[in-house]
DNA sequence: GATTCTGAAA
DNA sequence: TTCCCTTCAGAATC
């Protein structure tokens, strides 16, 4: 026993880790390789430890060893023998399965004698494969069953291995850029990028070719894309979640490599396009006149030989879509995404259909090389003042959290903050747009919400970008506008019951490097006690497992019932504008 | 033919 | 569980 230590790696697959220790931000960034953190208060980190984590875990080149020594170095008790087991079991897991061509054919492949029995009896397999072979170290699948494989197999517990390759769709002759046509600076894809489109392309090998890359907001996911692109020469559909990043991938092609206006179609609600690469939202592939009726654009995915299908945002990937992927498992595809996770548990069809996670690059990664600016995340906990309580006493749990967020303190608190940043660019991020236009009056600053039409929030973007504006007032709209312009403050007044793409994308608005400090505050405001202080912990949890460490200000009333002065907030202040 | 509005879906 | 935002097609308007 080692109780110096800060881990216990407890039997039923939770390890709890203490975040006072020396070593804890050596041991958290190595338990974030193969664990997923499920809750992060300030003593105590708890993480878990799942067949996906460990199989994403040794597809992305972490070994059973090193997750064993991981626990093994860092651990206050002896690792309890069944998850040693367990992690030795599932850790090798990806691999063992593969799919292959057997000539013409399509074959799942094993060694282990024992598994080729245990599947070939399961009954949700059935009239998925056909014969085995002669040798019984695989069996003949039917065709057109290379997804729907994967999908039932990974559902028992075996992630497959596609080695089937894929087909080469018609070529695209380009070349990247060596400088950025709007700017004339050079341009070359950074360390970080290279190795990402190496891992992705594996040498043109059947070990390439599908996988999910995830990256930080910030880090540049359309340059990755791009770069795979490069080495692939082939017709591309790229789908993506909006207009905006509709344009914004078109708009980076033109800058970034030879390809012309010519090359490059959009195919969205306005213009249907197809080009060599074609643009494209999810929104219309899901499109469809009613309930029953059919998906009228899928036919997009065979409108052309794309040799590469690139999925922007693969976190929300809608799920009708996973159905025409199974389909398309003999195309290249790659998936980009900041967030791995999803909320409504689809990430086992992500590994499935679209590829296992190849890379995941940390936050802090990039913070300590300077690509993204460095944030100091506060929650602060603001009394709800004694009416507003009384309301919430007697209110029902779904009134509850909207009195929570819109409690009228957290204005004032407000108010202090932005005192306290009198030369910073502010984003003012809430949830209800009642609470949003009393702030707007509040601080004469205008509020961009759905309904602001293009024309209006164009003006509003170029006003705050020239710095003629330093407060603006957003509502959800900040979730998917990405043209919107960076600030080094923000202040979240409210936010969604406990999404946590919602707030890793909230504050990687204040990220891109700033000048002088490259320092950035991002404030959570919550209601002290109340329901909204356990969604505020879950939205934050994706963003401690990248190691944010979230402060906590804790204020109250003083006998005299005015609200105590913030003290952590006024040490972090001296620490950082020193 | 281009723009703006509408309701439905997610 | 909420509220909010976006997108699509088609209709109405210039």
């Amino acid at each position: 026993m080692r109780p110096e230590n800060p881990l216990i790696v407890q039997s039923d697959r939770t390890l709890l880790l203490e975040v006072a220790s020396p070593v804890f931000e050596q041991v958290r960034d190595e338990l974030a390789r193969f664990a997923e953190l499920v809750k992060s208060p300030e003593h105590i980190h708890t993480y878990r430890i799942t067949p996906l984590s460990l199989w994403n875990a040794s597809a992305s080149g972490v070994t059973c060893q090193q997750m064993l020594d991981t626990l093994d170095t860092w651990s206050k008790y002896p690792v309890p023998q069944n998850l040693i087991q367990e992690i030795q079991d599932h850790g090798t897991r990806y691999g063992k399965l593969k799919l292959v061509k057997k000539g013409d054919r399509l074959a799942l492949e094993m060694e282990d004698r024992g598994l080729f029995w245990e599947l070939e009896n399961q009954r949700s397999l059935q009239g998925m494969l056909a014969e085995p072979y002669l040798d019984e170290k695989g069996i003949f699948l039917h065709d057109g069953m290379r997804g729907e494989v994967k999908l039932q197999l990974i559902r028992l517990g075996h992630p497959v291995q596609d080695m089937a390759g894929y087909k080469p769709g018609d070529p695209l002759p380009f070349t990247l850029s060596p400088e950025l046509k709007a700017s004339g600076k050079p341009f070359g894809l950074r360390a970080y990028q290279k190795a990402a489109v190496d891992v992705f392309h594996a040498g043109g090998g059947p070990e390439g070719g599908a996988g999910v890359l995830v990256l930080p907001c910030g880090a540049g996911k359309t340059v990755i894309g791009i770069g795979c692109m490069n080495s692939l020469q082939t017709h591309t559909l790229v789908l993506t979640t909006n207009g905006t990043a509709v344009k914004q991938w078109r708009q980076e092609l033109l800058d970034k490599t030879s390809l012309t206006e010519n090359d490059i179609g959009l195919y969205t609600g306005d213009s249907k396009e197809i080009k060599p690469v074609t643009i494209a939202t999810y929104q219309i592939l899901t499109y469809r006149r009613s309930k029953e009726a059919p998906f009228e654009h899928f036919k997009l995915f065979e409108a052309a030989n794309w040799g590469l299908v690139i999925y922007d945002e693969v976190h929300m990937l809608p799920a009708p879509v996973f159905r025409a992927v199974a389909e398309l498992q003999a195309k290249r595809r790659l998936g980009l995404t900041a967030t791995l996770v999803r909320e409504d548990g689809k990430e086992e069809d992500v590994f499935s259909l679209i590829g296992p996670k190849r890379v995941d690059v940390p936050w802090k990664m990039l913070e300590k090389e300077g690509f993204i600016a460095t944030a100091h995340c506060l929650e602060i906990r603001v009394p709800l003042p004694s009416d507003e309580r009384m309301e919430y006493a007697v209110a029902d749990q779904r009134q509850r959290f909207r009195i929570a967020s819109e409690n009228s303190l957290k204005l004032k608190v407000m108010d202090e903050l932005l005192a306290g940043h009198p030369n910073d660019s502010v984003l003012v991020i809430g949830q209800y747009l009642e609470q949003l236009r009393i702030i707007g009056k509040r601080l004469k600053a205008p509020v961009l919400t759905g309904q602001t039409p293009e024309r209006e929030r164009e003006e509003l973007f170029r006003q705050f970008r020239a710095g003629e504006l330093r407060v603006l007032i957003v509502s959800k709209v900040a979730n998917f506008a990405i043209d919107l312009p960076d600030a080094s403050v923000a202040i979240q007044v409210s936010g969604t019951f406990g999404s946590r793409q919602e707030e890793a994308q909230r504050l990687g608005r204040i990220l891109r490097p700033k000048g002088n400090h490259n320092v950035s505050y991002f404030y959570s405001l919550i209601s002290k006690d109340s329901t909204e202080q356990e969604f505020a912990r879950n939205r934050q949890l994706f963003l401690t497992e990248q190691g944010y460490r979230y402060m906590i200000e804790s204020r109250s009333f003083d006998s005299a019932g005015h609200l105590s002065e913030p003290v952590v907030w006024k040490e972090l202040m001296a620490d950082t504008t020193a």
